[in-house]
DNA sequence: CGAAGTACGTACCAGCGGTATGTCGGATAC
DNA sequence: GTATCCGACATACCGCTGGTACGTACTTCG
C-alpha cells in the first residue's frame, strides 16, 4: 500500500476509502450520541440519525449490524471517555481516602453533564441486557471504583477476598449512580452534590473508625449486623 | 349466574358491566406484567398482550391510553406490592439496626424474583423518565428506606435535616438496587446475598461506631472527607 | 486498463403502536 | 315491557420504524 494517490496526508498508512469510511462511521456515532443523549434510545429514529449524519440507511447498515449495535458503539465510547476523565482526575491524589473523595466528585461532575446519565445509566441497562451492561462497566468506570475501594480498604491493612471487594465496589457504584441521578435532577445540584459528598464521606469515616479501633469484618459478619447487639 | 338482575353476587353495588370491565382490565395488567417481566417493555408487543388476555386492541385502548400507560399501571402495581411485602416483614422488628438488616434481606428477596428487577429497576427508568420513576418510588419502596434510615440515624440521637436524610436514603437505595441486581445475576445468589448483607452491615457498623464515639456530621462535612486528615 | 471489492444509495417490506369507526348487550327511564 | 342510551368492546386501517435486498459508483490492485 503506497504510491500514487491512495495516501491521505494526515493519516499515514490509510487509504482514502478507509479514511472516508472511518469518517462517516465516526459521523454516525457522533450524531447518534447527541440524539440518544437528547431523546433516548427509543425516541431516536434511524432516519433522524442518518439524516443528521447526511448519509443513508445503507451506510449505517454497512458499518453497524443494526440500531442496537450503533447504540453499543456510542455506549462504549461514552463509557470509556468518562472513565478516562475520572481516572485522569484521580492521578493527582495519592492518599486513598482523599482519592475516594476526589473520585466521587469527578463522577458526580461527569453524571451532571447528562450524556453519561442518559446513555449509560438510564438507557444502558434496558437496551443491552444487564449482563452486557455490567460486562462493559466492569472494565471502565466500575474498574475505577474497584481500584479505589481496594486501595482504601487495604489502607486499613485488611485482606478481604476478591468477592467481598467486588461486593463493596458494587454497593458503592450503585450508591454513586443513584446519587448522581438525584444530584443531576435536583433543584440545586451544587447543594445536592455537597450533601452526597458529605454522606459518602461519613460512610468512609465510619469505615475508618472501625479500622482505627481494630474491628474486622468477621465481627459484623454475624448476619444480623446489629452493632448494638444484645443477645 | 343467577337472576336477570344487574347486581353481581360477590361485589355489592357493582353492575355486571363494571365487573366485566374490571375483569378484562385486570386480565390485561396480569398478562402484561408477565410479558414485560419476561421479555422487557420493548420486546413485548401489544398484539401479544391482547392475545394473551384474549381481547383485542380496542379493549386495551379503551382502558389505557397506550402502551406506556399500561406499563405504568403494571409498574405501579409491582412497586406497591413489593413495598407492601417489605413493609410487612419490617413490622416484626423494632430495633432500628436489626430492622435495617431485615429490610435489606427482604429487598434482596424481592429483587431476586425477577419481576421487580426487570420492570422496576431495569425498564422503569428508561420507559418513564427518571422524574416519573422517582416520583413513584418516592412513595413506596423508597419510602421504606427513608423510614429505616430515619429510625436508624435518630437512634444515634442525631438531628439531621430532611435533605440530608433523603440523601442518605438515596445512597442506600441505590446501593441496594445495584446490589440486588448483582445478587440476582450471580452464579451463587445465596452467597452473594450473604456478602451484600455483610458489606452493608459493615457500613452500618461504621456509622454506629461514629455514633458511639460521639462524632457528628459537621466533623466530616469538611468536604475532603478524609478521616486520616493531616493538614 | 480492466477486474474486483468496498462503501455506500435506493426501493421495499413486515410489524409495530395508534386511531377511527362500527357494533352489541347490559343499564336506565318511562 | 320496551324504548333509549351508553359503555365496553371488536374491526379495519394508517403511518412510521427497523431491517433487508439489491443496485451502483468509486477505488484499489494487478
Amino acid at each position: 500500500m503506497s504510491k500514487l494517490v491512495p495516501k491521505v496526508p494526515g493519516v499515514p498508512g490509510a487509504t482514502r476509502r478507509a479514511s472516508y469510511s472511518a469518517s462517516t462511521k465516526r459521523a454516525l456515532i457522533d450524531v447518534a450520541e447527541g440524539l440518544f443523549a437528547d431523546h433516548g434510545y427509543a425516541g431516536t429514529s434511524l432516519d433522524a440519525i442518518v439524516s443528521g449524519a447526511r448519509v443513508t440507511k445503507g451506510a449505517l447498515y454497512h458499518h453497524f449490524s443494526g440500531k442496537q449495535a450503533l447504540f453499543e458503539a456510542v455506549f462504549e465510547r461514552v463509557e470509556i471517555e468518562s472513565a478516562k476523565r475520572i481516572q485522569k482526575a484521580l492521578r493527582s491524589e495519592k492518599d486513598p481516602w482523599r482519592k475516594a473523595s476526589l473520585g466521587l466528585r469527578s463522577f458526580l461532575a461527569v453524571v451532571r453533564e447528562g450524556t453519561y446519565r442518559r446513555i449509560v445509566i438510564q438507557d444502558g441497562p434496558a437496551v443491552r441486557g444487564y449482563e452486557r451492561y455490567r460486562e462493559q462497566e466492569e472494565r471502565s468506570t466500575f474498574a475505577n471504583v474497584v481500584e479505589i475501594v481496594r486501595a482504601t480498604l487495604e489502607a486499613g491493612a485488611w485482606d478481604l477476598d476478591e468477592d467481598m471487594l467486588q461486593t463493596f465496589a458494587r454497593i458503592f457504584f450503585g450508591a454513586m449512580s443513584a446519587a448522581g441521578e438525584s444530584v443531576a435532577t435536583a433543584v440545586d445540584p451544587e447543594a445536592a452534590a455537597q450533601r452526597v459528598e458529605s454522606a459518602v464521606g461519613f460512610l468512609l469515616a465510619g469505615i475508618q473508625a472501625l479500622v482505627d479501633q481494630g474491628t474486622d469484618l468477621e465481627t459484623v459478619i454475624t448476619g444480623a449486623a446489629a452493632p448494638g447487639d444484645e443477645a
